[in-house]
DNA sequence: GTGGTCTAGACCACC
DNA sequence: GTGGTCTAGACCACA
């Protein structure tokens, strides 16, 4: 997995994470990579993980069993949800349009782009 | 104006300073307000603008006449489009279209969204 | 190391970081010092340093990798060569030549001079 | 005529005036240009060619009278000839040179390009 | 520990 | 007046 500069290694770690669920390859109940297992499969900083997880701990998508692991929350999709959704319509959303604007573009424009990515990326 | 705090003061500045010239409100050739006069208005260090100032002149979107001050370049409304366009087609979108995605959208919702965005902002 | 007053420090540094790369004393993938060591050594600010591995990464001599540190970029060699290069040839050599012209030189009074200066120099 | 960023603007102009006398365009005791006059001819502020001929005058190579103007010193020729020489053996050949080794050059390829120099600048 | 940003204030050369 | 550079010191997010 290769990162972004735009955004912190810990955060695409979650929102990775937070994809598989919601694309329900990974189940509730289900034991996740520990810290190190992740940490060297993804070439990253041990604590870099440790970050994502504790983050992800306080979205309650997963929780954490003493001496066992990781694990993912009962209810993660709803919250892995909602986490996405959350600031999606009302931050992300406005700054897109005036992009949008701003360089002449319109909705229409991002639908071959949009078909494209999906194609790409998730089949 | 106001900064937000997830992104840098002087990328702010000079996104600003984009929008003005994306919108022709600034036209080629016009002398922009000085380092410390902009400081002034905008209430930050005068190195915080320099910053700003010394970065769009990397991107070849305002110039600088010794002693005299800094201003917009004849192609800045091309070199400002195609600096916003590449930021927000690589950077954004593809987060953008994830999340839509994800949260099982598509292109067409957006539209009258857009619509509504633009008529409450750019008239 | 000393500063001449004639160029801004942070440059000199820049200048002083492309020829231990051009003399292949610093090789590629290479981590070099970090901005606060290299302060120290130099007993220069923080910040001017800062501003040299700024100006350094946008000529893609060198490179950042986060919460690490600056490494020498692969082609490190190549981007030094051509911006040194390109500085030398535009800049310094019209000078050059008007002042041989003017002084009634050429070329060939340059070529024992070079020589020595290579010899005492570089040997 | 235009000038570099590299260098300032007065001193820029007090080179082309030493060279019109080192090429005996210019002969002792002719009068030169007013401020103004240069001024105007060069697109410049006044004030910048006041600072020329201050420079210029504090060489020796030009003299002013009072209410008449500037004019070319009886030895103009002799000092605009140290003036130039002074530093370019002992200041500016050694970074040529060193230049030179770094870029993996030697005189020979000067060659050339300054012959082509000397056609395209004094013939 | 790393870089990155920002403020405050100073000094300089230059137009 | 203009920009440009530098210092000092602070705070922050990140690995």
């Amino acid at each position: 997995m290769q990162f972004k500069d735009s955004q912190s290694i810990y955060l695409q770690i979650a929102d990775h994470i937070c994809e598989k669920i919601l694309l329900k390859e990974w189940k509730p109940e289900e034991r996740i990579s520990s810290v190190r297992e992740l940490a060297v499969q993804l070439e990253v900083n041990p604590n870099t993980v440790m970050r994502t997880y504790d983050f992800l701990q306080q979205q309650e998508i997963i929780y954490n069993q003493r001496g066992i692991g990781y694990f993912v929350a009962a209810d993660a999709f709803k919250k892995a949800l909602s986490y996405r959704k959350e600031d999606f319509l009302q931050k992300d959303l406005p700054g897109v349009f005036r992009n949008l604007y701003l360089l002449g573009m319109n909705t229409d424009e991002l639908k071959p782009r949009f078909e494209k990515f999906v194609q790409q990326n998730f089949s």
